[in-house]
DNA sequence: TTGACAATTGAGCATTTATTCAACTATAAT
DNA sequence: ATTATAGTTGAATAAATGCTCAATTGTCAA
């Protein structure tokens, strides 16, 4: 199937918002780490565990315990959070507990919380 | 597999923080819908017709040139993106152009922006 | 040292999903 | 009417991903 330089199957209606909006793009890189943060988000179990850490910091027995799932998948979810800086952990004899990283992730977790209230 | 009471494959360590956050926690469908919302703006692609539609209000071409994406493409996703809530659109002849929903949307969408700033 | 328990990890399976492709609708111009 | 273009849509394919299961690590207590 032929493209044209731009890849794409049509022709360009606005020139000028086009070539605006083209010149003030940011890197490919940052959309994939936006897109890639929300991804990590956009999980049901995850926003649940976040929603538990937002409160206190916990253990991966009681998050399990709350959310009502095994621990294998529990732990699975946190080592996501964890990998993408999300959540940080400290460890305290065989329990480890596990909080959100920082004020950065309330605040995103919180404004997004406030829409969906506000949409209902 | 036998699971507990809780469905879950461990016991309780802290009874008082379970009971406490239990007692608390928002029926399923907030976190089914936070979730949801959150997975609908976790792709590049979405992120990106974001992006561009946080600056002007744009019809499909030229969204599918910025992005060097075919019209199909870009299309399927803001079909994604209306059904969602998350971006609305104004017919004009044969253009339809695209805009943010409202100004929710563009908080949450730049509050996660400023995070990955501060996060390099 | 042995047993018990908290937690992690890798493989496998089933589900979800983004893009492509082709067909289609709608509007405008000749 | 006919042609061209903007946009939508459904089916199909390929890739990503969440949970399960089994095995393993690490720590504590007897």
């Amino acid at each position: 199937m032929a493209k044209n330089e731009f890849s794409c199957d049509c022709s360009v209606i606005h020139k000028e918002i086009v070539e605006k909006t083209l010149k003030n793009m940011p890197e490919a890189d940052t959309f994939n780490k936006l897109a890639e943060f929300f991804k990590i988000l956009g999980d049901t179990t995850r926003v649940k565990i976040l929603y538990v850490l937002d409160k206190n910091e916990m253990c991966v027995c009681d998050i399990a315990n709350v959310l009502g799932m095994t621990k294998s998948s529990i732990s699975h979810q946190l080592g996501t959070l964890r990998r993408s800086g999300i959540v940080k952990c400290r460890k305290e004899g065989k329990e480890v507990f596990y909080m959100l990283d920082d004020e950065h992730i309330k605040e995103v977790f919180e404004v997004g919380f406030e829409h969906i209230e506000h949409k209902k």
